[in-house]
DNA sequence: TATTTTTAATAGCTTTACTCTATCATAATT
DNA sequence: AATTATGATAGAGTAAAGCTATTAAAAATA
């Protein structure tokens, strides 16, 4: 039994006429003709009589015939649903982001995807880096955004942005009016960091291990949030990524001087499965980010 | 699009693993491979992504196994509607009947036709003969139930029993203390009839102009009853078949003598469409009601 | 780092099943 | 009796689906 055969059988159950209902299926009559005593056969029941004037149906063969029409029409609907999923921008899509990208990223981006592809449904899922990757690996992830590192290189990767990190200080530091610094004068200095497992602790250590600074080891943020208000009270150090800095580089007691050329900077990327089926949608969905971002980091 | 490709689907999206897949369906997996390729291609969209380690399937992916399992249940319910169909004595069934049969032989066979075959569901139509015959041809009807008249030959007649005519007379008449009669007795006395259409009419009509007796044209009736109650009210004479007579010969001031042998009779029978599907059912049926009329005429 | 293992894709051939044209058989109509 | 209408049958050709053997690529192991 197949689709076609409950073509046959409902067209001849509608002209009542083995000739017209294979031309309706634009085949010839003996084909049809045998297809219907095909399935008659497997079914293992008659359909209808035959006689050289008349086509009548048997109780079975009408039911069958309905049968046959709802079996019909799912089968369309089927191809509805792949048709619809063909569109690139349309479905459910499952983004993973990294916390010291997802609360400043996000408020920049979500507005203008929401306005440009509105068929897209969005799944926001915070983890740090290695999580991530594991995610996006089993497939419970379809797209990760996150800091680029060594590593990677097994995934596709889309460059977003390149993400500077500034000097984020107390106001009432010494250093808070400096317009701009070098990474090296940091010499010496003791520097607030994130937690373990946070990509950008390990960023910033190597930047400030270049440097010769030092991590000051009393304490480790769990957000760049806390270790904000920590530069605040303790009259600390820290690098930040410039998303997550004012415009004016000064609120709540917290100011942001900008690192001379070379400036530490970080690449942010949009990570998908080498053989991901929605290579179209992330190639769209990195283009509006890179645009978004770029015109919101020409207002610095 | 064929159902064994979305068993193939189905097994694939279980499993996550071609070859298994493959064993699971009973074929090879280049097969199997090749037809979720070209299922991809017919519908135009990704199912899944593959890598040598793993299968994810896409949201299409999902989207299309739930819907390919209900389609696989509805031809899994079509295959049942088939077998529930292959018991011949199931289902509906319409039968004709002719006037001067329905209301004496229906008492007769229904109560054992329901205890016999409780799945059979009987749609009773009493009409005369070349209406039937028509409707049987149309496929309206599926058989009739009534006299055997010549140029019913076209279709399968199955004989069900002889029936008898009997004299029908008002109590008061001369011959009512009869035991018996001779048809040809009959010469020359009027005989009251059916109206015209009725195949009783036709046959007792004939058995009439053999013996010399004379239609009463002053009366036709519509049904045998209200040619019952004219015999009691107009002393007058006819023919009834045995299945019409009480057991004692003699109510409401009726009385009826069988003839001598040889008795006018006329043959019920089941005709059918010579190509119906349902001949195992009406050669049950009719092997059922002519045991069951047997049993019925013995008692006279 | 090289080797083995796992897994899906590909190539080439075989088999199945579907389709076609031509013709037959039967019954209805002329 | 001849013609027409209609479905079934026969036989050949074609397309689809199946198989085995092999390849390619990645992962696991030595």
């Amino acid at each position: 039994m197949n689709f076609r055969d409950l073509e046959y059988l409902i067209a001849l159950e509608e002209l009542k006429h083995f000739r017209k209902a294979a031309d309706k299926c634009f085949v010839s009559q003996p084909t049809l003709s045998g297809q219907i005593k095909k399935l008659e056969d497997e079914l293992n029941v008659q359909l209808m009589e035959r006689s050289s004037r008349k086509v009548i149906f048997t109780p079975a063969g009408l039911d069958i015939v309905a049968k046959a029409k709802t079996i019909l029409l799912e089968a369309k609907s089927l191809k509805e649903i792949a048709k619809s999923h063909n569109e690139p921008m349309r479905g459910t899509l499952h983004i993973g982001l990294i916390p010291t990208v997802a609360p400043y990223l996000l408020p920049v981006i979500i507005p203008i995807i929401k306005q440009t592809f509105p068929d897209l449904e969005l799944y926001l899922h915070e983890n740090q880096t290695h999580v991530l990757l594991k995610q996006l690996e089993e497939g419970e992830l379809d797209c990760l955004l996150l800091a680029l590192l060594p590593g990677m290189e097994t995934f596709n990767k889309l460059d977003l942005y390149d993400e500077p990190l500034e000097l984020a200080l107390s106001d009432k530091h010494p250093w808070s009016e400096k317009e701009m610094i070098d990474l090296n004068e940091l010499s010496g200095e003791h520097v607030l960091m994130l937690a373990d497992g946070h990509c950008l602790r390990d960023q910033a250590l190597g930047f400030c291990f270049t440097a010769g600074a030092i991590e000051d080891n009393s304490f480790k943020a769990t957000s760049l949030e806390t270790l904000r208000h920590m530069i605040s009270a303790e009259n600390g150090l820290t690098l930040l990524p410039q998303l997550s800095i004012p415009l004016n580089r000064h609120q709540s007691g917290v100011k942001y001087v900008p690192f001379q050329s070379p400036s530490p900077v970080r690449t942010i990327t949009l990570l998908s499965r080498n053989n991901s089926a929605r290579q179209v949608c992330f190639d769209q969905l990195a283009q509006l980010i890179h645009t978004a971002v770029a015109e919101r980091l020409a207002e610095y």
